[in-house]
DNA sequence: CGGCATCCTTAGGGATACTG
DNA sequence: CAGTATCCCTAAGGATGCCG
């Protein structure tokens, strides 16, 4: 065990962060629960209709119906009707820009789960590069480009 | 709104990664709730005693309770023993480096929270590189030091 | 201060059945 | 195929109170 990342800028622990500010807790206010988070994952494995859904995360059809419509209402999936030539017309959801945005989040939880929760390297997935083939992590960098460590954090405060 | 990024490499959807094989939804089970996320998010604030963890999160003593038994119990946190000259004993719950390697995930949850979420402007946060004072956020990359694009991931499925 | 036991409320989620 | 409505069960979480 090493020292704890140390997060320094914000003066009382009590101002502010904890309560509605946070992003963290509002990200996880829409993204928060498991349904929501299978429903991503298959989204970015190719899953783009209903029953896709159903089958490949295992949830029932109310709650995949629920999710989608509250991903929908949030922006972070669309719904679209699309027609092949010759069949009829089925819905699809696709990931919007938002939606994308989230992948880093999905593959952080992929890499943290198989390299600490993995049940003896049996039946689990692995997400890579293609070509390359080496498996994809995440990395911590800041907005000007530079590598950032865990201990060169700092947590800023903007009040209202 | 770009196109869904496209994973490949698993020959039938049904094949595996929907049940318990998924590194992803075991995971989930462990830090995928609210509280199992905000008093971690606290910890690598810099919170190390219940009390703490309490007050910033605004979760009720027994949540709090339960979450850092499991989370203790799961190797995520590590419940010790501290003595400062002349005070009495106190307990401390501080980061393992299973816990550490989770940062990743908050930060990609802040980050997007930021982006998509942001209620106006106000009363939020930011984690920022330090002297640098750029936002941080997280990017893909694989073991072999390569920047990944969105849409260059491939998903492998290793059978039991 | 640092918790756990108890009780209660609400949100997450499954089963079944029904509609366009 | 693509859902919705209803019903029910369980897990998440708050309030209160007690105890070392």
């Amino acid at each position: 065990m090493t020292e704890p990342i140390r997060m320094t800028g914000v003066l009382d622990p009590r101002d502010g962060w904890e309560a509605e500010g946070c992003p963290i807790a509002a990200s996880l206010e829409l993204v928060g629960t498991r349904s929501a988070m299978l429903i991503l994952r298959e989204a970015y494995y190719g899953a783009t209709r209903f029953d896709q859904f159903t089958a490949r995360t295992g949830l029932s059809d109310p709650v995949v119906s629920s999710r989608l419509r509250e991903l929908e209402a949030a922006g972070v999936l669309a719904r679209e009707d699309y027609r092949e030539p010759g069949q009829r017309t089925r819905k699809a959801y696709r990931l919007t820009e938002m939606g994308e945005d989230l992948l880093p989040v999905i593959v952080a939880l992929q890499r943290w789960g198989n390299r600490w929760l993995s049940p003896g390297e049996k039946g689990a997935t692995e997400i890579v590069h293609r070509g390359c083939g080496a498996e994809v992590g995440v990395r911590l960098e800041c907005d000007e480009g530079h590598p950032v460590a865990p201990d060169e954090l700092d947590l800023k405060y903007r009040p209202a």
